[in-house]
DNA sequence: CGTTAGCACTCCCAAGCGGTGAGTGCTAAC
DNA sequence: GTTAGCACTCACCGCTTGGGAGTGCTAACG
């Protein structure tokens, strides 16, 4: 059950001329643009073979056709050919990014400006995991009124911070032998059950820390918890307003009212198996709110760890010619970026 | 030229009719709901003079009319009667506010949501300013390959923190004392020109920091400066495009573009000189996108020192009776929250 | 003099109605 | 297998029409 050479092209065509124009495509135009030099009534009947087969649909009756879901997942997999970043926009792109790579937060934020930008969809990034790091150094800052600042640096220059209250019997004095023993039990850790395990431990060979130990792991908890330090940022919503299929403002509605649930961003990015760019498409998606959109994700890393993931969303008439390598192309950037920044 | 009671009250119905039901009110609604027992033709008598000194609308003849900006405007100023909140939305307020207290960004976000669900608008929050608070602490946390994480806490639990490059010649050992002088003569100022000056006395007096001290410089400069730490933060977007005032998708487009902009959004909330909440109506906005809408800001404060703004945007034909007692509320919360948390 | 009933008028809106044109599917010929 | 021809379908556009809401005006009323 193949699609022959011919109905490959005339698929090919009409998905590019429907991204194109957002208008479904009839046999005249795709007899001219697909250089196969055969009549439109040729062209007819393999439409309607395309439709048979659940690669096209029609509106109505006297339209042209659109692509089916089944029709962009096709092209996507087998018809596309990736459109290469142009060079210009290749250095413009890594030298807006190596100028933040210093504190991830801001880089994360400015990577979503760029794709929406870039892309003209909306864009998402969730940045490092936490999980993915390694705990770098701790520090006690003393604030006074019994509190100190707990501070950890992990190695992606990730920073948790919080407010701790210190046990009543402390000294301000001790604060810095204290900080000393957090290093180096906790030193090398990542943050999720090693570092738990990690206090566990010190929690037994020194009782007097208790409450100050339980607070650490309840924000530790807290922070890696969906939600916590790990924020998700979106850009370019404004973009997605002005494709056609956004006229009907409930559509849209629909849509943002989902985005704003930071949770279900998360699981909508969440990582697939594969290695590569990730492309799901209109009822692919379980939400019903994204039924006629389509989503490029790719995730970067941190060396030879897990970073964040990256992504595109928008109508399904997206240009994937040049979303996906875009797509790929930050993320492996930011993988690139930020593996030399950690310097391992 | 002020109005006659009689004028107010029927003003007073058409708006309030006007934000419940978005549709023009003729004066057959406006003699029942207004209990002044005259006829509808009376009412037409005082509606063409409202109109005519510029308090109505008329969308086109035989529409019923509609309270322009400076109808809005007299509302606001002279008509309304605040609504007060119920007292267990206060509770349930001060209970989610309170949870979060410890961790200024959390608190902040978690603001805008409640906003924004509580009056079914858009919410726009800035955290407190960067240059309201006092440092508190300085820490410099060593992160091996000549680097380290220069941390500085603010009294109203700001953490800034940057990576540095440390001079070459510079030895892990060096920090805690390094450390130590930091503190001492950072501690205290605020983190805008009080700290620049601080450092450059530093600066004369250890030339050997110098490298150290221009990168701190410059970190914090580009912390103060808009889009900086300061993030704003919003909520509630999908909520407007509710609103049948935006069934126009190119209006949404054009407002939630505007939105993006982080430093138009500053300028949005930038600080009035009254004290209590204020309202910005319709064309009282500079900006053209703005022009259907009406923001309602306020202040929180930390001790006697400037902290953020709430704020809430919708259209103008927006239940000030109830958004503006709620925005108060949520301000003077949060001043009382983290007044009590800095504990000054 | 303010208030009111009556009434003509305006104008939006929704529904109904051909005309138009794009695009199709079918059929028969090449 | 391909193609020209052709009837058919159906969204879209512009037009008209009827209805209804709400107004402004006028004249009468207390």
């Amino acid at each position: 059950m193949e699609l022959d050479l011919r109905k490959r092209r005339v698929l090919r065509v009409i998905v590019e001329e429907f991204v194109a124009t957002a208008e479904p495509v009839g046999s005249r135009r795709v007899a001219e643009r697909s250089a196969l030099d055969v009549s439109p009534a040729t062209i007819r009947n393999e439409m309607g073979e395309l439709e048979a087969m659940g690669y096209l649909e029609q509106p109505h009756t006297s339209a042209g056709r659109v692509p089916s879901d089944k029709g962009y997942r096709f092209y996507v997999d087998e018809l596309m050919e990736a459109e290469p970043l142009a060079p210009a926009e290749v250095r413009r792109l890594r030298r807006a990014l190596a100028e933040r790579i210093r504190e991830v937060q801001g880089l994360v934020q400015l990577t979503a400006r760029l794709l929406a930008d870039a892309t003209a969809c909306l864009a998402m990034v969730v940045g490092p995991q936490l999980e993915a790091t390694r705990i770098r150094a701790v520090r006690l800052a003393p604030l006074g009124l019994r509190r100190a600042l707990l501070v950890m640096v992990t190695d992606a220059g990730f920073v948790i911070s919080h407010v701790v209250e210190l046990p009543p019997a402390f000294d301000e004095a001790e604060l810095e032998p204290l900080e000393r023993l957090l290093s180096r039990h906790l030193g090398g850790h990542a943050p999720g059950g090693d570092v738990r395990r990690a206090l566990r431990v010190l929690d037994r060979e020194v009782p007097r820390l208790h409450p100050l130990l339980e607070q650490a792991e309840a924000l530790l908890a807290q922070d890696l918890e969906p939600g916590g330090e790990e924020r998700v940022y979106l850009g370019g919503a404004a973009n997605l307003l002005g494709q056609p299929e956004f006229r009907d403002v409930q559509r849209a509605r629909a849509l943002l009212a989902l985005l704003e649930q930071e949770r279900l961003v998360r699981e909508l990015l969440a990582r697939r198996e594969s290695a590569g760019v990730e492309v799901t498409i209109g009822q692919e998606h379980p939400h019903e709110a994204l039924h006629g959109c389509s989503v490029v994700a790719g995730s970067f890393s941190i060396g030879d760890r897990a970073g964040g993931r990256v992504a595109v969303l928008g109508p399904t008439r997206m240009p994937y010619r040049r979303v996906v390598p875009f797509v790929k192309h930050v993320a492996d950037s930011l993988s690139e970026l930020l593996t030399r920044a950690v310097g391992s």
